[in-house]
DNA sequence: GATGAATGAGGTTTCATTCAT
DNA sequence: GATGAATGAAACCTCATTCAT
């Protein structure tokens, strides 16, 4: 269909930024796995730099899409909230782990423009808005929420960055005791 | 004193692969934060390789030694000796962030050698052995090591990530409160 | 035509390494008489050192195969075939004297691989058949034929490096009186 | 004794600039093998440049003493005029083979200065009047000396080349032979 | 006098980007 | 639209030379 190469090379630079980092990463790298010509990056990018933008805010957007679908309905209380979204968190690591490592490395990176670091930070707003909600109902510990939530995502992220290295097996056992040790790490006692 | 330009370098160099990563980082760069000649880095260090390795199982030893003084003490209970680990790793984290940020980016990492990998594994043993007597003593929940190792470190570097990134200020009351989440992931409820 | 940029190269190259041998010779030296950029040359030899190999190579194949066509026609008595010989050699210096001094510059090259040393002593398979025959048929002295070689090669090649120098003029008479003194030092007496 | 450690350097240099020319050496290298820092090289001479240039000439002048001791007796013929340089040439190419090849990379050599080139050439010199007087006596070819001068030089050098690069063996009776040829190349016939 | 640590210019090589095809 | 040859700036690294010890 459409955008057909500009789809390759943005997934070929995936695998590539997550394995390698960006600077690590070569345009013509990304043109050989993508199978097509260095120049024809440069028809759908302006230059490396922009390249990796998109597809961080492409990543960040694909993690938005699946966490924000329908989670915090009034109903459902916040345990089943957090399983949830540890659900959808964990598909999207099991299907793009490349992406999951991705987004984990733009801290401090300087090639990201303003725009990627606020559309990132805007992507956890629904983890403070969440855990601001079970402070109130008691359920979550009385503590600052951005440490909550790099505690929770630094804790899941290093989890699949072992699972990748293949120190662990991937399990569905496995993620259920990560789900249940980030939910103590947080919930009040 | 002896080996003041070699030090220069790899503080200089640390500072660097913390911010920029690798790759991201050229040796003239390191030397014109070391105020050295970039041939002088050469004097030293065989190759901008063979610098990142060394300076990886510096960093690696300076963790290492801070945690291994006397921590597993048989009539210290399990808490107090995890208490006694963060307090360490939280020092660590206060005077040497860039080390610990340097430490963390490792995985993945094609630059690094075996040697550098292992004895990054190493280190973990002590880890490993409290979280083992801890299961026997039937403190610990029954739940993978590797996975725990995993989610404490993972929580406990992306919290230092955030506050070396300005999100959150450095405090005693923030670390204490981490500490206790990072206990409460995998004690046994 | 195709591989022009290649021959351009080549030709430079040669140029070079005859006026000042494979380590007085920068790469950008080339690339500038080349008239190409520094980085084209990357694309058609993966480095200094196999473009020096690869230049070899083809200098000795391109005395090789004027040496090779029919010179040692059964019916031509010695004395002939080494004037064909001579003859082509002498074109050969005439037409590449920069390919003569580079190839005479191959003992103990470092640089070059065994592929280039081989090659080279292969191509002096013609004299030493020659010599044999010249011997048994009592024409030639019976004498070491690696020695009478480098007696002619040396005496040729050194004759060719004066006359590019400017000490000695190019003529045919002078080549006339060379062919006669190299053939006296091995013919029998 | 005195300037113990200045031969040491030449001495060092010669090995290192006949084996791999000029710019194939480092001043470390010369250093090295010297056995001295290399500091101080540049106490005993400006540059390498000027290093390089004063040991050619010593070469020049150690082949240039042998010969002339009273070679050219009236009373000798020229034949046995030929032997004894040939023998001198000879003894300094078994006492001195890598002086005499750092001497035969002379040609084309931008390093050297005007004086190094003239004491090369003015060395040659006995051997034009021997030859001059040899072509009025009848006993030499009506030939350009120059040439001639090339043919036994170039001849004699290219042996000892292979003899160095183990492919012939040095001996009494290779070094008879060579010497005929080399008769035979420039006497009347 | 002797050293070798230090330097920066310049070596080999890579790579983001351009552009003729 | 797509390519990949071509480029030159800049990467890693070396080395002739200097100079504090």
């Amino acid at each position: 269909m459409a955008n057909n190469k500009r789809d390759d090379i943005l997934k070929a630079a995936l695998i590539l930024f997550a394995e390698r980092k960006y600077d690590g990463t070569t345009v013509p790298m990304i043109a050989d796995k993508a199978r097509v010509g260095a120049g024809t990056i440069y028809r759908y990018f302006e230059s490396k730099e922009t390249l990796v933008n998109e597809l961080f805010q492409e990543c960040v957007k694909s993690l938005s899409d699946r966490l924000s679908s329908n989670l915090l309905h009034p109903d459902y209380d916040l345990r089943h909230q957090f399983h949830l979204i540890f659900e959808r968190l964990t598909e999207f690591a099991d299907e793009r782990v490349d992406a999951l490592m991705f987004l984990d490395s733009h801290h401090n990176a300087y090639y990201l423009n303003e725009q990627s670091h606020r559309v990132f930070t805007e992507m956890l707003d629904l983890f403070r808005m969440l855990l601001e909600s079970g402070k109130k109902q008691g359920i979550i510990q009385d503590f600052s929420s951005e440490a909550m939530i790099a505690i929770v995502w630094g804790a899941f992220v290093h989890v699949f960055k072992i699972i990748r290295a293949g120190v662990l097996p991937n399990s569905k056992e496995l993620l259920r005791g990560v789900e249940e040790s980030c939910w103590n790490a947080i919930k009040r006692h």
